[in-house]
DNA sequence: ATACATGCAAACATTTTGCTTTGGC
DNA sequence: GCCAAAGCAAAATGTTTGCATGTAT
């Protein structure tokens, strides 16, 4: 389970879910992966929740755990990560952390360091010019980024030892 | 040791690199910590270091193996972060990466994913300016940000299956 | 003299793999 | 039926800690 520990259980409310899930078996079977209980779990976790999840938050999770064992869940994710499905970030915890990667999104993220709590930020990434730029100068191919900022939250700003969000130990 | 390994003897040309030494062991000593031979060859090789550098890196460099444990070598980069003398990066790697923090200082990462080889980038970072706005808008303080670039080196690109660095395995 | 730093070994957490069985295509 | 996926358990990797001893201040 990562260090600070959140539920997931709003995540986006996205209008077109069912549709994006679909999307995104689609684009698993044409990576060649065949169409399970457990991906098609796992995909709709990643695509509910608004921040990235560890192996440990998805394994664990009731709806995945009926049905699958966490070795399976990870070579799930190695293998949506390798066909672009899912990518991985890292987020200075010891966990490794995974969020989907739908065509044309791009998400940078906001961690408090007081709490952990992981915040999805909602404007435009400024790096995508430099990425040309750099690509350009440097020779790299297939360039990617990862911008995440990292601080205190308001609450944790302000001393108080009280934790500030549904931490669950 | 780093899934991809490199040798790191090069290092910075840093004309003032004594200089730099000594600074940064005030620092660490203003921070509460004791002057000993490990903390002066951990911030040493730090600082020669052009990259980020696991633990494993260091403590298996022969001019710190031979005077310090490995878990010498962790707490003390553990409580070097603490006074942010250096900063713990992710670098998607199992093992955390380690870079020295200079006052004023800020460097990204451009990483090979075929190599594992790692460059610092000298332009200056676009996001400063946003990291204000963000302040602002979120309410978090004490931001920070990594910024780091993930494709394939020139070398990788081309799809040869030579190594393209000093790869040791 | 005291408190912090160290070495060594053990505990932990997380990832990764081997092998057999199950199930999608 | 064939090959990928799954389950289980063990190995591998990397981090973290406990405790007795050494050492900087």
């Amino acid at each position: 389970m990562s260090r600070h520990h959140h539920h997931h259980h709003e995540g986006c409310q996205r209008r077109d879910a069912a549709q994006l899930l679909e999307q995104c078996l689609q684009r698993a079977k044409a990576a060649g992966l065949r169409r399970t209980a457990a991906l098609h779990e796992v995909l709709a976790l990643l695509l509910e929740a608004c921040q990235p999840l560890t192996l440990a938050d998805l394994s664990a999770d009731p709806r995945l755990a009926a049905l699958a064992d966490r070795s399976t869940v990870y070579r799930l994710l190695v293998k949506l990560e390798q066909h672009a499905l899912v990518r991985r970030v890292g987020l200075h915890d010891r966990a490794a952390y995974y969020h989907i990667h739908l065509p044309g999104e791009h998400h940078d993220y906001l961690i408090c360091e007081g709490c952990g709590r992981i915040e999805r930020l909602e404007q435009s990434c400024p790096v995508e010019a430099l990425e040309q730029t750099l690509s350009a100068q440097s020779g790299f191919t297939n360039l990617k980024h990862d911008l995440t900022f990292y601080g205190l939250c308001p609450h944790c700003s302000s001393g108080s030892s009280q934790p500030c969000c549904d931490l669950v130990h």
